[in-house]
DNA sequence: ATGACGATGCAATGCTATTGCAATGTTAGT
DNA sequence: ACTAACATTGCAATAGCATTGCATCGTCAT
């Protein structure tokens, strides 16, 4: 229901317009994540900077997370309830199919904790594995 | 010695230019990763897509691997000697620094095993990691 | 010497990301 | 409900990196 919709809006301190009720409700309806293309052949017509910025938004208020997937695109998926803008706990791995060229989150498969040399300080993990997904797999 | 540069590319079945020995020895002599743009600064005056060749050919026969550390621009490192051009076996963490912008290579930092959902299929894999580097760590 | 092939340099283009600005919509206070 | 303040949208324009086409030049083997 769109009722939901709006909700996940202002939870996450986001202002409700009819462009971004129209953008969130088609991200939740993506398996994959997308990109900015993506979404502006997916939508009815409509502008691109501002889908590009409605999505920028829902980043800042972590609404959504981006993925670099090597593609040279920006791809962008939901995060999980518990982010906020200043701290995305999307520490999960992201998955490209070398067959059907989309990009998955696997949210149940977590970066494992690197142990790194002396004196380096992490403080942000991405962790992309390319591979042939399990709709794509064989046999 | 530019011998040994000599050596390195005929190893990696690459024709000998001045331009590849020039782009080649440069290239030793980094400690972090650089991009296209690093290099066309860091040599004499030289032509742009002349280089960006130059690191593509280095790449495809495995002398140099990519790394897109999110910047938008894609840097280049030379390969550990086990590589070839069909089989990269850069496994290792990049690390790129949020103070000094930097992105190098861990080469003993390695990409542990990571557990994959049902008929998911790892074929490559890329972990970046930002914070801050030994360099830039107060204290 | 010459012919074939690879490398180089220049021009041009595509694509994604990003900003400026004016118009428009939305919200809050009175 | 009215208005002022502010946020959002749409259009135009630009920046930056990646990439290709093509003509020229160099190199190597016969």
């Amino acid at each position: 229901m769109t009722k939901d919709i709006e909700h996940r809006l202002k939870n996450k301190d986001i202002n409700l317009t009819a462009m971004r009720l129209l953008v969130l409700d088609f991200l939740t309806k993506q398996v994959a994540a997308i990109s900015l293309n993506d979404l502006e052949k997916g939508m009815g017509p409509s502008d691109r900077i501002t889908l590009y910025r409605t999505l920028k938004t829902f980043e800042e208020k972590g609404l959504v997370h981006s993925i670099e997937d090597g593609t040279g695109a920006t791809k962008y998926a939901l995060c999980e309830d518990n982010c906020d803008g200043d701290h995305h706990h999307d520490l999960h791995v992201h998955f490209y199919c070398n067959t059907c060229k989309e990009t998955f989150c696997l949210p149940n498969t977590k970066i494992p904790e690197i142990s790194l040399p002396k004196r380096f300080q992490s403080e942000e993990m991405n962790l992309i594995i390319k591979g042939i997904c399990d709709q794509c797999h064989p046999d």
